[in-house]
DNA sequence: TTGTACGCGTTATCAT
DNA sequence: ATGATAACGCGTACAA
């Protein structure tokens, strides 16, 4: 703990530890003249303060720049008025653009009710579940939003556990219940509309690219791609199916693999829009065209999909909202009221773009 | 407070209030046989504890799952292991890959030195003061990271005044004193590099669109501009100049303005990438082509504008890297070590891409 | 090696 | 209408 100013010599520059000295009730009380219990209710606008005593108390606390400490507020109240949330911790290159539109969401919706964000970023692990632990064993926050659920979640499993609020965007995988506050975009549905759209446009030998297999979303989309394949009367053929990390790397490794090793291929799913960037990248480097050679499709929609080159044919998720429709759930669930919807599951939207390109003869 | 499990009729759905009681020292002291202090200290580390008790106390704790509350460490430490950052809160489909990625490299970066990152969304204005107030003078940072500067910024003037650690991403606008730790990039440089590419494209009526004024960088950028033009020994021309607000849509209007008010412009530079690629919406809805009739760079070099249509030639900052730094820097000021840089002027980085187009007869 | 006692700043209960 | 007091959970000076 720095106590004073320190400033290593560099005249005129700002590098103090905390100098100045927190103004307190106490201080404001022995300003005033009054009791430290008559300030703090003065200042909570409790009725049984006289008008001039607190107006008086009022203008002190502002010309001194009180601010409550929320240490101490926390500590007395049991309660923090902070949202937690964690996100991978990614290494660079790797843009995020799922988890930044949902954060903003998230921020925006969080600062209308009056409550910060905390966020911690983590790789996935250990040390991941120490955070939680952190934060809500802890008690830093209130309550927890979490994204990308994978199978067995464990931090979901600590949360119940714990009889901690909190909302989740996704789903348990299949076969888990999800007997949990979320929302969730039925993906099952949305890889079949993909698929179901190359077979309209007279593809035969459609490539898949999943997520890791404990993501849990990873289930029902692979369910949704069988399920086309399957209406269709079309054979399922293991070797179109690969995994890549969810980055633009692992869409670019994917495609690469997919085509190097089923050259008949001629469209390829991503399952989400990242991994559907990379796979066109790959396309190109291949020396093909993206929608004439070979089709692509994503999903997400996150806003780089729209001015990928080509544009992107994707299943839209409303992330933004979503994030806003999490945090007005969790603060229901801490305040005790009932939230207005639970378990919600988003019907998916398809939209078409030049990445899928035309009907093929 | 809920103090209790509430489950609303809903069964298997865990809408519980916090119901888990909180382990604490006390608890532990009563289950070991020992006092608060030695758990306390056996659980800190502390060298004149009993290695066999240590043993008893750390394994009990184990199995209860003890975890610190942050709130009594905060209080008795005045310290919150916590960095606070302000973001501007923004409407729905102003997807902000700037803040987005300053984020992804404060919130990586933390996590390394063990620091969480509190966000709070806020328009600027009076709340977005509060806010601060509420953070710095709150106890609840140890130290801030703004970003996006103003002019007379009184985010960064409450700051010097408390002596509050903090470090910006960018400089005081042009006029002011930069007594403060940050991190720019030299973006008059920066747009006098893209207006001398156009030049060299043999264009000759180059169109700005600017920040709004009150930004920081917003001198900066327009004094590169004229800049450049000076040395070419052209005219500067007012009418060439319009201002947006950073955003897609923003960009999208400039544009239209700059067009219709002056058909003979050939280029335009925006001063973002999200106007940028807003300015090509708006040339493609003129029937134009982008990079043949108008050739278009922003600044920036988010990862949208690799990936647009055509790709964006603009000015690459490395907005992680800077949010790495940035963190280093303030938790340096924390711990009371002379940071290991403090004023940093980064030299701005020409990509070239398809949007400024070929060289013109 | 271990325990007692106090304080961090706030709010709530109970008197007056 | 106002004030004295206790308690939230933790860490540490001091005592034993």
């Amino acid at each position: 703990m720095t106590l004073g100013p320190k400033r290593f010599g560099k005249r005129h520059l700002y590098f103090l530890g905390s100098s100045f000295m927190q103004v307190k009730l106490k201080d404001l009380a022995r300003m005033t003249g009054y009791s430290i219990t008559t300030v703090s209710r003065a200042l909570a606008g409790y009725s049984d303060v006289n008008e001039q005593t607190r107006q008086h108390i009022i203008e002190t606390a502002r010309q001194l720049g009180y601010v409550p400490n929320q240490a101490a507020r926390q500590l007395r109240n049991q309660s923090s008025a902070t949202l937690g949330m964690i996100i991978p911790a990614i290494e660079r290159s790797f843009s995020n653009d799922f988890f930044s539109q949902l954060m903003q969401g998230i921020g925006d919706s969080a600062s209308l009710y009056h409550y910060d964000v905390l966020i911690s970023a983590q790789h996935p692990g250990e040390e991941e579940m120490a955070a939680y632990r952190r934060l809500v064993g802890g008690y830093r926050v209130d309550g927890m939003i979490l994204a990308r659920t994978r199978q067995h979640d464990p931090r979901i499993a600590y949360l119940k556990e714990r009889g901690h609020p909190f909302a989740v965007s996704g789903r348990a995988a299949p076969g888990e219940v999800s007997d949990f506050p979320y929302i969730d975009v039925d993906s099952q549905a949305g890889i079949r509309m993909l698929v179901e759209h190359f077979l309209e446009l007279n593809h035969r030998h459609i490539g898949l690219i999943l997520p890791p297999p404990d993501v849990a979303y990873t289930g029902y989309r692979f369910e949704g791609y069988r399920e086309a394949l399957r209406s269709a009367g079309l054979a399922y053929r293991q070797e179109y199916i690969v995994h890549g990390d969810l980055t633009r790397v692992g869409g670019f490794d994917g495609a690469q693999r997919l085509l190097a090793q089923n050259p008949e291929i001629t469209a390829i799913v991503a399952c989400n829009d990242l991994m559907a960037l990379g796979a066109m990248s790959a396309i190109q480097s291949a020396g093909l065209r993206v929608g004439e050679d070979v089709g692509v499709a994503g999903f997400d929609d996150v806003p780089a999909a729209e001015y990928a080159h080509p544009p992107l044919t994707t299943i839209h998720q409303p992330i933004y909202e979503i994030g806003q429709r999490l945090v007005r759930m969790v603060i229901d669930i801490i305040k005790g009221q009932p939230p207005a919807e639970t378990q919600v599951v988003l019907p998916p939207v398809l939209i078409v773009r030049a990445s899928s390109g035309l009907r093929r003869r």
